[in-house]
DNA sequence: ACAAAAGTGTTGCACGTACACCCATGT
DNA sequence: ACATGGGTGTACGTGCAACACTTTTGT
């Protein structure tokens, strides 16, 4: 493709910030870079647009390069463009947050050049990111948070199946407070959209709650008059 | 800056949707293009960021260039990087949106040279825009109207003193619906932000109404607990 | 006097919040 | 039997929605 236009002497990332919740705990997932700058620094898994690949199909590809997965929940909230928020030149950066079910799959292979490994990290004892990196964590928590606000994003990050109590300490660890056991229940079903399964928890030492799943069918019929994006 | 990065044959550039309040209705500042791509076509006010400027210094240089105005409520909103959303080669650009007071300054001189001219165009009877404009135009209506249900935007678009109904009217405008003229009052002044001065609107033929002003003092004291950004 | 918009209250309903005890299960 | 979390209802206050008439002013 020829272009008539000036050339821009600069580069252009993606960063994710890939949120998971496990053990009651919200962690995002770190890279250990394995290069310069910030060489054996903790940091947000990120890399390089090509020049011919849009910028979600980027954040895809590192995503699913980074963790093996595809079909994750994304959304991009800000762009990050300071001169010098790169030592090494010019890098305008899109920042995208990703929520992924951890599960079983707590291991993360890197198969990346520029990774050592990657860990969980809880959200309230993270280590010191390289770059502006930890400027990029405040700032999706925020979104988050007030995304949470409006759309069904909790289930996210959640197994399929999964109890009340679990839902509540999800939406206890993002918003970074106690909510009251009572009213969040009756609020959570009075929506409409969380299906009682004929199931319950199993493996545990006490009283084994109800399962639940998340009905996105129904919650589109009941929402479909909201602005259904952004 | 010499970089160790490999170079990205890209432009980078930023876009603003400048919306503006007068006589009842929403507008934004559209110019008419001097240059191809989509030369005589309307477009949004944009251009490339240079290399050693910062997005969002570029974003205010260019409303500068364009409105002869500077200090405008501005807000990154989404940044759009389709391969193939500019016909001359790959050009990934950050969206802004700015609220401005048309007041009487109702003639905006472009002294840029991609610029025609530059007019104000009612939300709800736009032309077709050129590149992606018309949906990154959707996008910022819809960011907008979100911001409004939480920060006190709707101020940036009206003159210092203003009428209730005015507020109002601009209200209306931004969501696109109609409301209660005595619930959208009791709301307002409850919130103890607006102050009521001893002043009344004049030259019109019926009764005048009382003008009120924003104060960002006090709105700053309520909503101190609140999250204070994004 | 008329036209035009300013200004003003009450009621019902939905929703959020505060709050404490018994139940079921596994060990 | 005991420990652990599961599960449940009520009462109050706040905020939102619906709704129509009188007042002021300029012409």
């Amino acid at each position: 493709m020829e272009t008539g236009l000036p050339k821009f002497d600069s580069a252009f990332s993606i960063d994710c910030v890939i949120f998971g919740f496990e053990a009651g705990e919200l962690k995002i997932l770190l890279i250990e870079r394995a290069e310069d700058p910030f060489k054996d620094w903790w940091a947000l898994p990120g890399n390089l647009v090509e020049n011919d690949e849009g910028i979600e199909s980027a954040a895809t590809r590192i995503l699913y390069e980074l963790t093996g997965w595809r079909e994750l929940h994304m959304e991009q909230f800000h762009t990050f463009g300071d001169v010098n928020r790169h030592p090494l030149g010019r890098v305008i950066t899109v920042a995208y947050y990703a929520l992924i079910r951890i599960n079983g799959k707590k291991e993360v292979k890197p198969v990346t050049q520029y990774a050592k490994k990657a860990f969980w990290h809880p959200i309230n004892d993270l280590p010191r990111l390289g770059f502006d990196h930890s400027d990029i964590f405040e700032t999706s928590i925020q979104k988050l948070r007030r995304r949470l606000s409006y759309q069904p994003i909790a289930f996210e990050l959640l197994p399929e199946k999964f109890t009340l109590t679990q839902l509540q300490l999800l939406y206890e660890a993002i918003l970074n407070k106690k909510l009251d056991k009572r009213n969040f229940r009756k609020k959570m079903l009075s929506y409409g959209f969380l299906k009682e399964l004929d199931e319950k928890q199993k493996g545990v030492s006490y009283r084994a709650a109800k399962l639940y799943k998340f009905d996105r069918r129904k919650y589109n019929k009941i929402f479909q008059n909201d602005m259904n994006e952004e």
